[in-house]
DNA sequence: CCATTTGCATACGGGTGCGTATGGTAAATG
DNA sequence: CATTTACCATACGCACCCGTATGCAAATGG
């Protein structure tokens, strides 16, 4: 999971990977049936640890105001979920990784919508914020990992989630 | 220029690059150094076209407001400049790569500066909101180029381009 | 206690891309 | 007319990664 925020999909090949962890190909093998077997086992992992915190954020905030500001804190500030997040939107030459990155999306952007469902906006008006949000917080996480705009990194967990829902809380 | 576009730095290959033009890898070793000698020359070319926009947009744009909504005009609309300049972000393993693609973030981010300088703003405030702009611009191509939200890429140009102007247009 | 299964290593063949060596042809040049 | 020089093709060595074949020792269980 590590590796796969930090080094990105292109880097699980099985023999770098093996020769990091100490072991062979022959083990490998054993274990996973080929290269995308262990990708494919990765994705369902990351996606499962996705979709239960969803859920959790989903239980624990009351209100959707508290709920969008506490999501976007953790999409935002949470450096491997960014990471591998942006790493499978690079790696979409992979159907697979595709899919998943897909799924990833529609996730964050059913959150933000429904928060604004039911913070008593229409079903347009909702989808159009929940847009806005989303375009925000995308772009600023990729300059946030790409460091193309250092002044950025300086700002504070909350700064940065405000700086992204100050777009669309009128 | 186009392949760059369609496929990425990484499809930049010498030998599958050769066939594709129906030449051979002694052509191309003949014509250039070696592989990193054509992606800088591609770089070069790209970069060139890119600061030579920038300038006749400064030139035929009288308000800043005009300047800003031609600018991201272009930048939302333009499909291969959507899909190289995200095309290098992806790429950034790559030291040159990421000194261009770096370049050409900042080259954004201060056309947007500068526009909002000269509406009057003061410096930190511009800044403020050439950064929000830049967020929301950079979350929209990466969105629309990933068609990872249909409903997204049934906009107008003009839509997409307000969509992004309204959060800071106050 | 011996046979089978488990878990892993070594060794190989295949594919792809980079870069070099070398050879050939046609046009320019002295 | 002889000889460079421009341009391009074939052929090779190297490196990396995938996947398979095979060997082998320790665990297991009948």
């Amino acid at each position: 999971m590590q590796v796969l925020a930090t080094e990105g999909i292109s880097a699980i090949a099985v023999e770098p990977l093996a020769k990091k962890l100490g072991v062979t190909k022959g083990s490998f093998y054993w274990h996973y049936k080929n290269r995308s077997a262990l990708v494919d086992a990765l994705l369902d992992f990351w996606e499962g640890i996705e979709v239960a915190y969803v859920r959790d954020l989903n239980r624990q905030n009351e209100t959707p105001e508290m709920l969008l500001e506490a999501s976007l804190y953790i999409l935002i500030n949470d450096e491997t979920n960014k990471r591998v997040f942006l790493g499978l939107s690079s790696a979409s030459g992979d159907k697979t990784v595709k899919a998943v990155y897909l799924r990833a999306v529609s996730r964050r952007i059913s959150l933000f919508t429904s928060a604004f469902t039911r913070m008593g906006f229409g079903k347009d008006e909702a989808q159009e914020r929940a847009l806005k949000i989303y375009s925000s917080y995308l772009g600023l996480i990729k300059t946030l990992v790409d460091n193309s705009h250092a002044p950025l990194n300086e700002m504070s967990g909350t700064q940065k989630v405000d700086m992204v829902l100050s777009n669309v809380m009128s």
